[in-house]
DNA sequence: ATTATCTATAGATCTATAGATAATGC
DNA sequence: ATTATCTATAGATCTATAGATAATGC
């Protein structure tokens, strides 16, 4: 039954692979340890040769989830430099990252666990959180540094604030006017560009 | 061991303001009917004379919930006829409501737990938060009606995701940058006053 | 007589562990 | 020989129910 040191490397990947979605889809107390070894392809008891507890799985796979998130931010407007805000907020603000829970957005599902966990958590996203100032700081209008990180602060939690509120719709048109108005509030006038 | 009808009641309204701030503290996965009842004073067993299941505690709390906050909003944009959506601000991006997770706003609280819950929770908090569209629509900037109605939903999704974001930063001045920030920017400039 | 609450418990589920098994790596 | 995984299970917790108890309300 033993595998490879490169097999058990795999493996430990699928888990946190599988964790982040299972996580993303039904939260961190919505699913169980047994359901998301049996989802990798593995059973229950071998878990514990990966993480020491659940809630260390629940931290690495948030800390991956995280680094994800920011590089594919970072990615998303590094690929269109003349319009990188325009490109970010088309990108957040889509009608996919509010119905694909499991492969969307870690902070539009799983925000609100995290004040409930450790300061191991807590401290991920709050570096996550603020390295998506960071990569805004940069691209929205503004003449000072000040202004354009107070923009950046008001414009992430507009984004993010924005999906779980369409998430929470019962209704997809009403999903659909919290993104484009977001969209469209956040989106630079002409002549409101950046220096 | 029977109490009185009046009393019933009352010990109907005990467990539904306990479940709300329970619910809230902790998550509607975080806290067991056992607790709740014991911090409502009462033994588990007495739970299924009032409530057939978890469950519909769960929709009753977050009806009542969303119910007392639709209310507040529309006595604090009344309270100040001259300054409506100042006053809303700085009573919603406070302090208080990023620390007091118990007594605070129920969106910033459950609203991703939402969209794993039945359709009857979903309408709850659609309804709920569609009322706070409604009273942004009127106290917010804007010439037309349908630039006040998108005003209204990028607003609500601001601040919402402000308290969100806040809550889950280990750090208390990044927590009050995302409320000064969001405050600011969702602050009209003089000459911008709805007509 | 009715019924709201209490005690006790059934049954399901969940985290974590113990010991067995079998394949890897020295 | 070491070790990654598997089977089986301990122990805790959680929802919900059954039956007893005792106070209300006719």
């Amino acid at each position: 039954m033993r595998v490879s040191r490169e097999k058990f490397a795999e493996n430990r990947e699928k888990i946190l692979a599988v964790a982040g979605e299972l996580f993303r889809e039904k939260g961190f107390d919505g699913i169980g340890v047994a359901e998301i070894m049996k989802a990798a392809g593995l059973t229950h008891g071998g878990f514990y040769g990966h993480f020491d507890s659940k809630d260390e799985l629940a931290c690495e796979a948030s800390k991956a989830l995280v680094a994800r998130s920011l590089d594919r931010w970072k990615h998303v407007a590094a690929s269109s430099p003349d319009q990188p805000l325009e490109a970010l907020l088309a990108h957040y603000l889509s009608h996919r990252n509010v119905v694909e829970h499991a492969t969307g957005c870690v902070f539009a599902a799983l925000t609100q666990e995290v004040s409930r966990h450790g300061p191991e958590m807590q401290s991920t996203f709050t570096g996550g959180l603020m390295g998506l100032v960071g990569v805004l700081e940069k691209i929205v209008p503004g003449e000072t540094p000040e202004e354009r990180r107070r923009k950046a602060f008001a414009s992430l939690s507009a984004m993010v604030g924005a999906v779980i509120l369409a998430r929470a719709m019962d209704n997809s048109e009403l999903s659909q006017e919290f993104l484009s108005a977001t969209r469209q509030e956040l989106t630079p006038r002409p002549g409101e560009e950046k220096s």
